[in-house]
RNA sequence: GCGGCGGUGGCGGAACGGUAGACGCGGAGGCCUCAAAAGCCUCUGUCCGCAAGGGCGUGUGGGUUCGACUCCCACCCGCCGCACCA
């Protein structure tokens, strides 16, 4: 046993410089274009180029422990990928703009670049101190002028298509941070998500995407994606598809018509009342002048300075004013009363609904509290214990009934497609599908971000800047403090500008991009992140993209993974991209947590990644991370945990260590006591081929195939052949175990299952200790080299260390190992003996022997024979390979 | 309310419908050592039993099956998303 002592802190730099020195993790373009578009849909096996991508970190201070886990996995991946024989993109960058450096710069007044590029350098050394494989000569940040110049270009191709426009709408406000949010960053109980103050809505004329425009492609295109079930749903909900149809209600003294979008225009004749959400502009215009003006006025007001969580709570009694007004139900000329009511939102739909009371549970509410009429048009009764006396409301299926001739007695789903068609014809109306999502807001009235490209002149409006002036770049500022306003409108020399069109006197739009718009298309930037003439070249792109394994935390479930996606379908519709998703598959990884809480500074339970590498060493720490459990589930940070893999992978080298050692004392000509002198050396086999081949089949491994016998083969359940076998069954017991691990490994790593993967790499190892003694050094090696070679995308450092012991070879260099079939075929194997279905024996039985013949052993086991006695035998079931279960009366 | 994901030893977690609890942690005992650390070995779901062996065990209750952690039905609990969405 060696004497030295597992030092990962000398063994980690070493192999860092070397990746660094060569720039092993570089790929180049050229190749990717050498061999033309890839097949996208091809087998995994020919896929030559792989994009595998963790979504990029925001530099904030430093990585936390989420940062060592996300980069763990897909630093896996990618090496896995690589050794499959890919070209693999594995590239690197920073979401640098945003809030948390500009509110520290308005705190110390450090300008938000220092101290991002301060963060940046922090996250750039311990990336490479965690020996993750980065394609550094990729690397980028979104808030250099290099990179922002083509987040404006971007800009400015959809506000040539019209996808960015600019407005005046109701929008969401934080107080706290001095800007507007885009729908998505509130959160459900109305609080701004970053900071939690509780959002306002305010009237601003804001710069929007229109998103909307996607709606139905975002949602149906989740079909051809392969991404977590969970997220697909939340986006689906997020999308909130509704069929139905658009039906006008018309104003007669006033000559006005007002659509209304219902889900339900089968339950058309129930409708009677209308209402319309307080935000709605023609609400103080329906009774301008009449008596009910002031009532009205008085409740709008409350109603949209209500916070959002109030107004939302739908156990509130509801509320409203009548308007005094009355609109025409197209289905039947009855003139029913207007009402306004916070109840109806005005950001869904028309702002304005058709109330049924009889079949709608908040319409139900509010005509009980108004005293309005109640009408059933669907027959059938509510679930027990809802409803009133009648049965109303009743939300369900049924036959029309008090409609008209045409429909009354029709089903109400026959009656909803027939009365569509009615209001059809008669102009009233059309089938039509509505959606929950919202145009994206984009701009934000803050200093540290991209800075939006049109300037605003008297005489020709929003002018976009022209290409060639590109990037507009982001001047310096006294002072970052949002007052209202954004802190670029200070920059007074800035602002003023030529108008590009006619020359005249211009002012810069002075807010910034939501820093979402920048990571939107990052990805397509690393793939041709050197261009300086274009923010891609097509072609080069065509190659890699879409990412193939796209890695990042659940969060960002809807704001980032939508974005991107419907950049992709914006920019693939204007000529700019040939592919429609970015992300083909998706794995969210699950959260780390102390003691079942959040890491958080405040909770005082932070473990940070620098501190266990100082003490562990980043093998010990990544390993450990994947290790832990599942790693799409939330998991618990231990100590104890960590120190166990520490102790795995201090085995894993001084076992290596030993063995060189040994290989170096005891030449391959001379194998001690014939013990395994039939087994030949270790192959090394050029790349391409397989890495180091599995000792041959020879005499030894047919000795073992001898086929045992009830009689002869132990039926404790405890008897263990390794212990009582000769040196060569030892050998082969240890090799077999390296191909079963080779198997398990290659499986686990298919579906994420790094756990697992490392649990069998344990095993593996075990076994290796365990035999120690009685197998040779050329088994040793193979065996300790198939799982230095296994384990190098979790602890890369000690797995190429150990690797270049053993075999002199560099792992990463080597192809992924291959499990030889006959390998993993045993010769004999634990029959399980059942009777009825409970485990009574087990006895060994040959790999091909015959169902009689396995009925037989069953027959013959003591234990089964037991539980035989005196009992007739009705049933046999006999599954070779597994077991044989008596079923008996 | 709608949708999604979960519930297995003291703990983290393993188990294509076929030996429940791999692997790791923790615990107990032992070896090595003057001693300790490190390392190594054995045991470790639970109850009965000296043992052989047996009973009970995967949130609850049913069902399908020779056989169910796994499939089906009805619940309970937890987490996540959406929600006065017409």
């Amino acid at each position: 046993m060696s004497e030295r002592k597992y030092d990962p802190h000398e063994i980690e730099p070493r192999w860092q410089a070397v990746w660094a020195d060569e720039h092993t993790w570089e790929v180049s373009n050229e190749g990717a274009l050498a061999t033309g578009a890839r097949g996208a849909s091809g087998p995994e096996s020919e896929q030559t180029s792989s994009y595998v991508l963790e979504m990029l970190p925001y530099p904030s201070g430093e990585p936390h422990i989420g940062h060592l886990k996300v980069y763990s996995v897909g630093d896996a991946i990618a090496h896995y990928h690589r050794r499959l024989g890919r070209r693999v993109l594995h590239p690197m960058g920073y979401d640098s703009f945003g809030l948390p450096a500009e509110n520290h710069a308005i705190k110390t007044g450090v300008h938000p670049r220092a101290s991002t590029d301060a963060s940046i350098a922090s996250f750039q050394r311990q990336f490479r101190e965690w020996g993750i494989s980065i394609d550094w000569s990729r690397e980028l940040a979104t808030h250099e002028p290099s990179y922002y110049r083509w987040t404006q270009w971007i800009f400015l191709q959809l506000f040539d298509a019209g996808l960015a426009y600019r407005k005046e709408a109701a929008v969401k406000w934080c107080p706290k941070d001095q800007t507007v949010l885009a729908n998505e960053q509130v959160s459900p109980d109305g609080t701004c998500e970053r900071c939690g103050a509780t959002v306002e809505v305010r009237q601003l004329e804001q710069w929007f995407l229109r998103i909307t425009d996607y709606a139905e492609r975002l949602l149906n295109d989740l079909n051809e994606i392969e991404w977590p079930e969970h997220v697909k749903t939340m986006q689906r909900n997020w999308i909130g598809r509704s069929e139905g149809a658009e039906v006008t209600f018309r104003c007669e003294e006033l000559g006005i018509d007002y659509p209304v979008f219902t889900t339900r225009p089968d339950t058309l004749f129930g409708a009677t009342f209308f209402v319309m959400a307080p935000e709605h502009p023609d609400v103080l215009r329906l009774v301008a002048g009449t008596e009910r003006e002031r009532e009205v006025r008085e409740y709008v007001s409350h109603a949209i300075t209500e916070s959002g969580e109030e107004r939302g709570n739908a156990e509130k009694p509801k509320t409203g004013v009548a308007l005094g007004r009355t609109v025409t139900n197209p289905v039947n000329g009855e003139q029913i009363p207007v009402y306004v009511a916070d109840y109806v939102l005005m950001e869904y739909g028309t702002g304005a609904i058709m109330a049924v009371p009889g079949h709608d549970e908040r319409d139900h509410a509010f005509a009980r509290a108004f005293e309005l009429p109640i009408r059933r048009v669907i027959e059938g009764t509510p679930p027990e214990g809802s409803g009133d006396e009648q049965g109303l409301p009743y939300t369900g299926d049924g036959s029309l009934v008090n409609s008209n001739a045409e429909f009354d007695g029709m089903d109400n789903r026959e009656a909803l497609s027939a009365i569509v068609s009615w209001l059809d014809r008669e102009g009233k109306g059309h089938a039509s599908v509505n959606y929950r999502l919202r145009d994206w807001l984009i701009s934000r009235q803050r200093y540290w971000g991209t800075p939006i490209p049109i300037v605003y002149c008297e005489d020709c409006g929003a002018v976009p800047v022209p290409e060639d002036q590109l990037p507009v770049r982001l001047p310096d500022v006294e002072d970052y403090a949002p007052k209202g306003r954004s802190p670029l409108a200070a920059a007074e020399e800035w602002v003023r500008t030529g108008c590009p069109e006619c020359g005249g006197e211009a002012r810069r739009e002075t807010d910034t991009m939501d820093t979402f718009v920048d990571s939107s298309w990052y990805f397509l930037r690393y793939c041709d992140a050197a261009n300086a003439e274009a923010a891609w070249d097509p072609a080069v792109l065509g190659e890699w993209m879409p990412v193939d394994q796209y890695i990042g935390g659940v969060e960002h479930a809807i704001l980032h993974l939508m974005y991107a996606r419907f950049f992709c379908k914006a920019l693939a519709d204007l000529g700019h991209l040939d592919f429609q998703e970015p992300f083909r598959a998706l794995f969210t990884q699950g959260m780390i947590t102390k003691d079942g809480a959040k890491m958080s500074k405040s909770r005082g339970n932070v473990v940070s990644p620098s501190s266990i590498v100082e003490r562990y060493g980043a093998d010990t720490a990544r390993c450990y991370i994947l290790f832990i459990g599942p790693p799409d589930q939330d998991a618990d940070w231990s100590d104890e945990g960590m120190e166990g893999v520490h102790r795995f992978l201090s085995r894993l080298w001084r076992l290596a260590a030993e063995v060189a050692e040994r290989g170096r004392e005891e030449p391959h000509a001379a194998p001690p006591a014939g013990s395994h002198a039939t087994l030949p050396r270790v192959e090394h086999v050029p790349p391409g081929g397989v890495a180091h081949a599995p000792p041959r089949t020879t005499s030894a491994f047919q000795e073992h195939a001898a086929p045992s016998t009830a009689e002869d083969a132990p039926t404790g359940a405890s008897a263990s052949r390794a212990r009582t076998g000769s040196a060569a069954d030892d050998d082969l017991t240890l090799l077999r175990k390296a191909h079963w691990a080779i198997d398990k490994v290659s499986g686990d790593l298919r579906r994420f299952a790094f756990n697992t993967a490392i649990a069998a790499v344990m095993e593996l190892l075990n076994e290796c200790s365990r035999l120690r003694e009685s197998v040779s050094v050329d088994s040793q090696r193979f065996a300790l080299a198939t799982a230095a070679s296994l384990l190098f995308g979790f602890a890369p450092h000690v797995s190429a260390e150990a690797y270049e012991l053993l075999m002199g070879e560099r792992v990463w260099e080597q192809p992924w190992p291959r499990a030889e079939e006959e390998m993993l075929e045993r010769d004999t194997y634990e029959l399980v003996c059942q009777v009825n279905g409970r485990l009574r024996d087990r006895v060994q039985a040959a790999s091909d022997a015959s169902p009689d013949e396995l009925k037989a052993l069953c027959h013959a086991a003591p234990n089964v024979r037991a539980h035989l006695d005196g009992k007739e035998i009705v049933k046999e079931i006999v599954v070779p390979g597994k077991l044989v279960n008596l079923v008996v009366r």
